[in-house]
DNA sequence: ACTCGCGTCTTCAGACTCCC
DNA sequence: GGGAGTCTGAAGACGCGAGT
């Protein structure tokens, strides 16, 4: 889940969530301002943090140019728990206002397992035997993998707290109507329905193969990666496909030149359609690199995943 | 009402096949 | 071998729906 993103639902027990992405995360953590908009009154000026074990800290909330952060005591928590930089928090505000749940998800998007001196008796088991029925079963290696059962994980968990769920954070986020984040929740499940998680160090982008795409000849580049396409433009307008370690080349077409209106990629797309008997409602992921031997030559590697019935989810097929 | 993104339809050009 | 007809892929145009 992108760490800017946002999502409404109906609400009674609030929770948000909180990547660590920040400078300061170990001895501040800013909490989002449409939840302190909506349940700012409940807040205590003295919050207790309860994680997964039991264990509570008490921290201060301050509020610093209109900001409200968890600050005196937040550090304890940072420091016991081992929470580290890019590690996803989620809190959960419980009915009585007392205090916060947390759960700690790491940089592999499994979620983290306590420092042993904060673990015990049957809280540990349980964790133990939840851990068991899949990270068992990743390889730490395999971060996509990871993702994706962490999805279904974090699924799970939508299935019996959905009403909780408030929203995820963003320091900037200032929406005085709640209609941008209604839009960001519709897109957000929209988005769920249609993607799966994905992790790279080079741009990417999903595309779920509609009838056009398969048939047609051509595949949109969204619009939101079509920044990266920028430079293309000027070149000679071709780029390279890897898959099963075999290439194919692939030529952009350029609709509406001036204005960027659309990208597409138009020569070759059929026969790599044909080649690897891509279906509807395929799901794409390209991943842009650039060559070892040509900073100028783009290739992009492609993977696919195909929706399983069966298994109710989707099955990376390349 | 306007803009934008996306999907579909139409047109065109090149490749291929068949017949004379 | 050359011309006519057909097929296929690429590119442009258009329409619809959602968002502003």
């Amino acid at each position: 889940m992108d760490a800017s993103s946002h999502y409404v639902t109906k609400l009674n027990k609030p929770s948000f969530l909180k990547v660590m992405i920040d400078d300061d995360f170990s001895t501040r953590l800013r909490i989002p301002p449409t939840f302190v908009k909506k349940y700012g009154k409940k807040i205590p000026k003295k919050a207790k943090i309860e994680a997964c074990d039991g264990k509570l800290w008490e921290v201060e909330v301050q509020k610093v140019g209109g900001i409200f952060s968890f600050g005196e005591g937040w550090g304890n928590f940072v420091q016991e728990t081992k929470v580290e930089f890019e590690d996803l928090l989620r809190f959960k505000l419980l009915a009585d206002s007392s205090k916060f749940k947390v759960k700690i998800y790491g940089k592999t998007c499994c979620e983290k397992e306590l420092p042993s001196e904060h673990v015990h008796g049957n809280v540990k088991e349980k964790q133990d035997q939840r851990k068991r029925s899949w990270v068992d079963e990743v390889d730490d290696d395999d971060d996509e993998e990871c993702a994706r059962r962490k999805n279904c994980e974090l699924e799970k968990d939508r299935d019996f707290e959905e009403d909780d769920v408030m929203e995820t954070d963003s320091d900037s986020f200032d929406d005085k109507t709640g209609v941008l984040e209604q839009r960001r929740w519709k897109e957000r499940t929209k988005a769920e329905d249609e993607q799966i998680k994905f992790n790279s160090q080079y741009p990417f982008f999903q595309v779920k193969l509609t009838s056009s795409y398969v048939n047609g000849g051509y595949l949109h580049i969204p619009k939101n990666f079509r920044k990266h396409m920028m430079k293309m433009r000027k070149k000679e307008q071709k780029v390279k496909f890897q898959m099963c370690n075999e290439f194919c080349t692939m030529g952009l077409h350029f609709i509406n030149e001036d204005l960027m209106r659309e990208i597409r990629i138009s020569q070759g797309w059929s026969l790599f359609v044909k080649k690897y008997d891509l279906k509807m409602a395929d799901l794409c992921i390209f991943e842009m690199i650039t060559s070892d031997d040509d900073d100028d030559e783009v290739i992009f590697i492609v993977h696919v995943h195909r929706w399983d019935g069966g298994k109710s989810e989707f099955v990376k097929i390349y």
